[in-house]
DNA sequence: GCAAGCCCAGATAGT
DNA sequence: CTGGGCTTGC
């Protein structure tokens, strides 16, 4: 069987295990992806199994269409049945099919995070909460969505009144007939839990599931699996236990470690050989990932190369630290002939990037940066996107208060409030039906200027029924009179708002080619789920700037990990056991995506926005990588003394740069300065804070 | 009642 | 530097 022939004993032993539960334990670069890829292949052309039997879960769209290309090589045209998706595009698919059975509209609108901020933010306002300063909207963001994602309601004693705003949330976007990208998982796993015939009919058409990134789902996303795999038992998954990243949306490792419990007749595979990285890197990467506590054993291997040891960097400040990648990235390029895709910069955050952009820049280097300013964010796509998402969903009221007055037609905030009052009454969007009313409550002129509104919406809905999906996208260009007001002015920032709406009638033309017959609510859940990282392109020979994040499943053959210092990464809002555990796995991941070569750097000084830190180097680099592994231009004996974790009662003379102290109000820091004012002040980073302060040394405690 | 303009707070990661 | 919220002027 040729299918077997360029597979290791081990990948081979997981390609063909067919029945029941199995759990791949695949360590960085040993060939998941492409065991998954050949199972399915194996399944369709050894067992003759139906593609449309055949479900695969992946992590992002991105890696569901490479799996598809590549599926399509191995065995041909066939694969394209094989429905490969992510968890939200999948439950997406279903909901839109079948989610009417629980009593809303299949036309439903997806909130993305900003109208999410924006529904908490009225709620706050309605309860009369101005408790800001603990309970900010942001934050109840993060808690209602780890509440959907853990389906556990021990949050609810966070505060009182917690219960209060996640239950008139949930009620809000009821009325819009919106879903959050979390309530796609929840509401399709309670459309399989209420209505069984339904759960049944997917069951029965799904003889094989795989998931890929096992470790990084989440409790609902596992039940979803457990629900679907029942009536079969055929779950095939993979994952690493030392790559799961997602802690904060929810995902949960224990669910990878327990998958024995879970399905005691499971088998498990180990993947260990890696066949991406040199020896060096590998060396990195295990002896950093060994100083978890909560991990399956394992330990990569490779038969490759020993290959250079990792290169470590200390920059004067960011400017010096993106200056020395560039000049590394130039070099490389001009004396080992390397192509300008084969670099990627990996930061913890998206600040980062943009010094790194000005450089480049500065240098005419091509390069990509994904995510941070997504397109789709931008303001003038939110416009018209509100303006779909109303025309499709004449309940999404929060879409319809976005462009009312967009652009300006003269209809304030006082008139917005009376009709939405008046739409909330109604539930249609038919002016015929509340004309008189409008007369009613509004002035002439305003009740004028609501008529003439209406009669646009009107027009554009029988656009829309005649009209292709970018057709009609440009035509609500031209009626609403958008972009018009762009063109007259000329401005930079104007013309590349008309090149986004551009980019975007663009972006419909594509979809339509690829999905004939879809309707324009398909494209817009499409755009909805599409991720920074799908927009990625590798063909085109340009530096890749993303986060470490984003970089999971992706190989480099050099690799910069940017901004390895404390409080930057770890991250300081990050300093929980549990949270530094889960920050040295995205160190791993950042490690492992490197093939050939990898440099590590940080800055003695770093500007934010609002101070200068000085950080000092992140404690990977500094106590759990041994010294010997790495080449640095600092990291020596007079580095390792500091202690992080020892706090000790001294006076300013021995206060060192880089000495953690602690002090009752600000918590834990360090010493910047030491004795900078006279011998009894000290300048202190403080982390959780994140601010810089002169302190008398007799308030550090130990 | 509307819109322009000022002021202040603020950015971990992302489907 | 940016975006949202609030104030002021029309």
């Amino acid at each position: 069987m040729k299918l077997l022939n360029c597979l290791n004993e081990q990948q081979r032993e997981a390609v063909t295990a067919v029945e029941g539960p199995v759990l791949v334990l695949a360590g960085a670069g040993s060939g998941k992806t492409r065991v998954l890829t050949y199972r399915l292949a194996y399944l369709m052309s050894e067992y003759n199994v139906n593609p449309r039997n055949l479900l695969g879960i992946t992590f992002t769209k991105k890696a569901a269409s490479e799996m598809k290309s590549r599926l399509n090589n191995l065995i041909g045209e066939q694969a394209s049945n094989i429905w490969i998706s992510t968890f939200h595009s999948f439950a997406y698919k279903i909901l839109r099919r079948e989610i009417h059975n629980l009593g809303i509209s299949n036309n439903f609108s997806i909130f993305d995070d900003e109208d999410k901020n924006y529904i908490i933010k009225e709620v706050l306002k309605e309860l009369k909460l101005n408790d800001e300063e603990k309970f900010s909207p942001e934050f109840y963001n993060q808690k209602i969505s780890l509440i959907k994602n853990t389906d556990t309601a021990v949050s609810f004693d966070i505060a009182p009144y917690f219960r209060l705003v996640w239950e008139l949330y949930n009620k809000k976007l009821k009325e819009n007939e919106a879903l959050d990208f979390d309530d796609l998982l929840l509401y399709n796993l309670k459309l399989w839990e209420e209505l069984p015939e339904i759960l049944q009919k997917y069951q029965k058409q799904f003889f094989y599931i795989s998931v890929d990134e096992y470790q990084d789902i989440n409790p609902i996303q596992y039940r979803l699996v457990k629900l679907l795999s029942l009536a079969h038992k055929n779950i095939f998954v993979v994952g690493d236990d030392d790559q799961s990243i997602y802690g904060f949306r929810g995902s949960n490792m224990k669910i990878i470690l327990n998958f024995k419990n879970d399905f005691p007749d499971a088998r498990i595979i180990k993947l260990e050989q890696n066949y991406r990285s040199t020896k060096n890197i590998l060396k990195v990467a295990n002896s950093l990932v060994e100083k978890n506590q909560r991990r399956h054993c394992k330990e990569l291997w490779c038969m490759g190369t020993e290959g250079e040891k990792p290169y470590h960097y200390e920059a004067v400040d960011e400017r010096d630290e993106a200056i020395f990648v560039v000049d590394k990235i130039k070099e490389l390029v001009r004396e080992k002939g390397r192509s300008y895709s084969d670099f990627a910069i990996l930061y913890r955050i998206h600040a980062q990037s943009r010094v790194f952009e000005e450089v480049l820049l500065r240098e005419g280097i091509p390069y990509q940066i994904i995510g941070g300013n997504r397109f789709l964010d931008r303001k003038e796509i939110k416009d018209m996107l509100a303006y779909l998402r109303y025309l499709e969903n004449p309940k999404d009221l929060t879409s319809f208060e976005r462009i009312v007055n967009v652009p300006r037609r003269g209809i304030g905030v006082q008139t917005t409030k009376k009709l939405l009052q008046l739409l909330k009454q109604k539930n249609t969007d038919e002016f015929s039906e509340f004309m008189s009313e409008v007369e009613e409550i509004l002035p002439s002129r305003a009740a004028n200027k609501v008529k003439q509104f209406f009669l646009l919406i009107h027009k554009l809905k029988e656009f829309k029924e005649q009209l292709g999906i970018s057709e009609f996208i440009q035509k609500l260009t031209e009626l609403t009179g958008y972009i018009t007001e762009f063109k007259k002015s000329n401005t930079i920032e104007d013309t590349a708002k008309i090149e986004n709406i551009e980019e975007l009638i663009n972006m419909a033309y594509e979809f339509e080619k690829k999905n004939p017959g879809t309707k324009l609510s398909d494209f817009l859940g499409e755009l909805s789920l599409l991720s920074d990282i799908d927009t990625m392109d590798e063909q085109v020979g340009r530096v890749v700037l993303l986060t470490l994040h984003n970089a999971k499943g992706l190989e480099f053959p050099v690799v910069f990990m940017v901004g390895m210092e404390e409080s930057l990464f770890p991250h300081r809002k990050a300093q929980s056991p549990e949270e530094i555990e889960e920050e040295r796995r995205l160190c791993y991941v950042g490690i492992t995506r490197a093939k050939e070569k990898l440099f590590f750097t940080n800055a003695s000084r770093r500007s934010t926005y609002k101070q200068e830190l000085y950080n000092p180097i992140s404690r990977f680099l500094s106590k759990d990588i041994p010294l010997e592994l790495i080449e640095s231009n600092k990291l020596n004996k007079n580095f390792t003394e500091v202690d992080l974790n020892k706090f000790s009662r001294v006076t300013a003379k021995i206060y060192c740069q880089g000495d953690t102290v602690f002090h009752p109000l600000w918590g834990k820091g360090i010493i910047m300065l030491p004795g900078s004012i006279d011998k009894e002040e000290v300048l202190v980073n403080f982390l959780y804070e994140g601010v810089i302060k002169r302190v008398k040394v007799w308030e550090l405690n130990d």
